[in-house]
DNA sequence: TGGATAATAGTACGAGCGTTCGCATTTATG
DNA sequence: CATAAATGCGAACGCTCGTACTATTATCCA
């Protein structure tokens, strides 16, 4: 009982660099077995299926994600301090992922017209992020730290986008610089949307 | 001779909307043969291997975009107009391509880890068509019609961002809504780069 | 420490992959 | 029309994939 979960463990964690790396449709369970010095069985064995494998590594990857990112960011205060705090965090992740690969945006691909468990369950992490960051500005704005006007889905929208592109530029492209074009990006938003009154509350 | 390049040309069509769907690692011979209704050795003999279907389809594709987007394109004034007729068409591409899926985009993921030939025709496509992007800003600034500190990379990089953004949510997650937040970002690019004094020209 | 149980290895299967090759058939040309 | 070339088919190869089933080995608890 107390080896199987400790290997099973080890597999996920070894599961996850290839995800990463190959995409989770490219995760493949002889590799897998190769990297673990086992069997295809023995690795098989751990889980009922290869889907069952690839959501699973999709949960350690969201909550790996959910520690770095989103967890230490709702400690600071509400509105843009905390705006701030996700954007620079999630930014730190993308540019160690420039690396390794990230798997929401990989993912995103992959899954975009492949239907079934795991498409829905890497959706619904999205979804739930991009609500995260939703709410985010919503508060900023309510604070009053943004314009009474602003729109919210815009401004996620676009801060999807800089990240998108940063790893499109870095990662594919090999482009130096693009983590200092997602911040700057970023800045430029802020400042559109700052409100010049600054708070009321 | 003449039919074989007929039924090439007609199989390289079928390829092309089958990768568009799976990406270009998804296209597989068998599939291909099936939508042909054709023998797999029979598509298999028009072209000398995998690579080079895979490669001639990447070709089509640019060849598409090129026609599509860039050359309508430059038929415009120097400056903001051509740069707004580029992104305008773009988007359009984009659009349809919620439904079919694009290259570009998928290959950029695809391809980010995986050496090789169609790595690097890939990305001398895509740096080539940022390159277009960035002589247009640079024009765009040296008329006045941006200011004269603006950041031509800064500019393509948040262009290219907000297309990812469009692509992700309207295909991946079928949000509702997107084309239009493409549109609005792109507008409020223009506003914050704009020359407030005019063009000099 | 012995016996139940969990964990891993080994083997095999059927399917799909890209690719090769020989043969039939269609096509274009003298 | 005949003939040479172009074209496509069918079968087979070696490989890898996920998965199932059976042994064997390691681990845990009484």
């Amino acid at each position: 009982m107390r080896k199987g979960e400790l290997t099973r463990a080890a597999i996920l964690e070894v599961a996850l660099n290839l995800a990463s790396r190959d995409g989770l449709e490219g995760l493949t369970i002889g590799l897998l077995a190769d990297r673990m010095n086992m069997s295809k069985s023995g690795v098989f064995a751990h889980f009922g299926s290869r889907e069952d494998l690839q959501s699973e590594v999709l949960k350690l990857y969201h909550s790996n994600f959910e520690r770095e990112v989103f967890f230490p960011s709702i400690k600071e205060a509400r509105g843009l301090p905390r705006l701030q705090a996700m954007y620079a965090r999630w930014i730190k992740r993308v540019t160690v992922e420039i690396a390794s690969g990230c798997i929401y945006i990989s993912g995103a691909v992959e899954y975009d017209d492949r239907p079934g468990l795991i498409r829905e369950e890497l959706a619904g992490m999205v979804r739930a992020w991009q609500e995260a960051l939703l709410r985010c500005v919503e508060q900023t704005i309510a604070i009053g730290d943004f314009k009474a006007d602003t729109d919210p889905h815009q401004v996620v929208f676009e801060m999807y986008g800089l990240i998108l592109a940063l790893h499109h530029d870095a990662r594919f492209l090999r482009m130096p610089g693009s983590v200092n074009r997602a911040q700057t990006g970023f800045d430029r938003l802020i400042e559109c949307y700052q409100n010049p009154a600054g708070r009321a509350a």
